[in-house]
DNA sequence: TCTTGACAGGAAACCGGTTTCCGAGTACAC
DNA sequence: GTGTACTCGGAAACCGGTTTCCTGTCAAGA
């Protein structure tokens, strides 16, 4: 049987409220009795029940981290930073993997109802009023990372997703490209498929570009999006020289595309991705695209969860940098 | 306030042992009064607490899954496999990134031990004793996934090494290579260090070919240990025509390596990598690898470890097949 | 010497569930 | 009509902590 406060308070001779005061430093305790009580629970190597004590005092320490795709490694890099800000301050994780099912991101988030989770950073893929319906009657602090939720009065940890793509078509552009094709994302999700097509136009715009339908592709952000896509589209478009993909996979799957297809990047076609995950650096040819600090979003966001559990002011900027990190992909 | 079993008895006008029997369907109740309960339930949007239930039946729904890095695509997959099973059976995962690190396998447990998981799910990289005695005191079912504690009599989740070394290795010996190096995982590691090495051997020795000290290179998995290893053997062996490294993270740093010396993969070296991670199939070129299946790996896990909740015999097949994938790096 | 206040530590309530134990009511057999 | 068995539901104990409230002791001040 698991040793509990009231072995230790029997064998120490003391009451189990002066057990509790020792190990919380709630109250002063003689320092006679502090030593007797330490030596029994050294000498047990008791561990007091996290259970029974979040069931008083109504914290578990625990955040609810609710992603798309764990083995993504753009949500994966989120959760490592996350983990170990968590870490410093004695928080856990608890994992909750949507694998892009509005379904699932609903039943999660009535598991971290359940689970009494202290705060719930969010990374949702379908932002829909029931998903913010849902968090609402949860009540927790909550974080967003790269998701809006429409009239939400979360903090929303995000780069600025329209200026990034914006530079990088820009320096495409500049580079005298103006056959400019893209990859975008899905029109329903407000961040990366919205925001980095806004920023696509916009630079086509500052350079006195027509936006031209032809040269468009809507993807999933997979792999297999960009190759389909960038052999689509090369075939349409010969005349296409550069090509902004919406993310570094769908990037990558482009290259390869274009590649099987006997062409040669940069010398034959420039592609820029987005997200600089690992992969991005490596590839041959590297690959040009816009680099953005997931860890560094991940610790943003449990330090604003902490910031919110403490109900002190969020001081943390919430809107990261970003960077365009130009390799061998480009020309 | 939150809503409390309290509250929907007295609402319903029961008794709340009568409240958490309609929950649980733990012994029969009158149609009437279910239907009674059951309404103020819906109406109150009454969710019971996961932790008071925890106190009580000592069970938490919580597997703790340690491993050493969640941004690495090996073990992400092998989390994402854990959470798809788990989630099916109401359990759910406690996250901890051990960054490789002894000391924070060790406070982790201490963790879980003071969460009470129902199990874990251990990717030790330092399987220590340490590690081992903690592992021993939590007293939890555990199951051991690519990591092997001594003397231990925990289920290990894992792929025969040994034997999918000696094929990779074979395959090079077979297609002509006689100088065949290799970038081996350090020696404290019994799977990915020793047992792949030890296939290594046992296929050179298949061969009649000589082990040779100069042709190795001690790597720790990482990319940039493979593009130093990889430049360093070829320079101190202008005629080895094979490479073969513990895991395809360093054998894409390796031909980045080779590459960037101007060579050619693989027609001046073939390259072999381990693991066939996703991005190993679209490298350019892509990689000849061992696959190993990663997702079933974490679902075969967390089979397990239900059936060691639920005092089942574990009837899980536990050594999980390998395959040799051949693609472009090898010829 | 008596009062007052500070302080250490114990008893008990409480958190929100589950489960055991028991009693009331009903049905059936004799 | 009485004894018996069975069913349903309530009271209360329990899980392992925290916290409030109270009591006894001792020192300082009048």
């Amino acid at each position: 049987m698991r040793v509990t406060i009231n072995d230790i308070a029997k064998m120490a001779g003391v009451s189990k409220a002066t057990v509790s005061r020792v190990l919380n430093d709630s109250k002063p305790v003689s320092e006679e009795i502090r030593q007797k009580v330490l030596d029994v629970i050294e000498k047990t190597e008791y561990q007091p029940s996290s259970v029974a004590r979040s069931l008083t005092t109504r914290k578990t320490k625990l955040i609810g981290v609710l992603i798309p795709d764990v083995s993504n490694p753009v949500f994966s890099k989120i959760i490592e930073g996350i983990e170990s800000e968590a870490n410093k301050h004695d928080y856990n994780i608890l994992l909750c993997n949507s694998r892009y099912s509005e379904e699932k991101e609903l039943k999660y988030l009535d598991i971290l109802k359940d689970k009494e989770v202290d705060g719930i950073i969010l990374n949702s893929y379908h932002a829909s009023d029931k998903v913010s319906k849902k968090l609402k009657a949860i009540d927790k602090p909550t974080v967003l990372i790269g998701t809006q939720l429409d009239q939400t009065m979360y903090p929303i940890v995000r780069i600025d997703n329209e200026k990034a793509a914006y530079e990088a078509v820009l320096f495409l552009a500049s580079s005298g490209h103006c056959k400019i094709g893209m990859i975008h994302g899905p029109k329903h999700d407000p961040i990366a498929g919205i925001a980095r097509f806004k920023g696509y136009c916009a630079a086509l715009e500052a350079h006195e570009i027509q936006l031209d339908e032809n040269l468009l592709y809507e993807g999933h952000f997979k792999l297999m999006d960009g190759y389909e896509g960038a052999q689509k589209l090369i075939k349409m478009n010969p005349e296409m020289t550069a090509l902004f993909c919406a993310n570094d996979e769908m990037a990558i799957g482009a290259i390869k595309g274009l590649i099987d297809l006997g062409m040669h990047v940069p010398d034959d076609i420039s592609i820029i991705g987005f997200d600089n995950i690992d992969i991005a650096g490596i590839y041959a040819p590297s690959l040009t695209t816009i680099s953005q600090p997931f860890r560094e979003k991940g610790k943003s966001a449990m330090r604003v969860i902490l910031s919110l559990i403490n109900m002190e002011p969020v001081s943390e900027n919430l809107v990261h940098d970003h960077e365009l990190i130009v390799r061998e992909s480009t020309k």
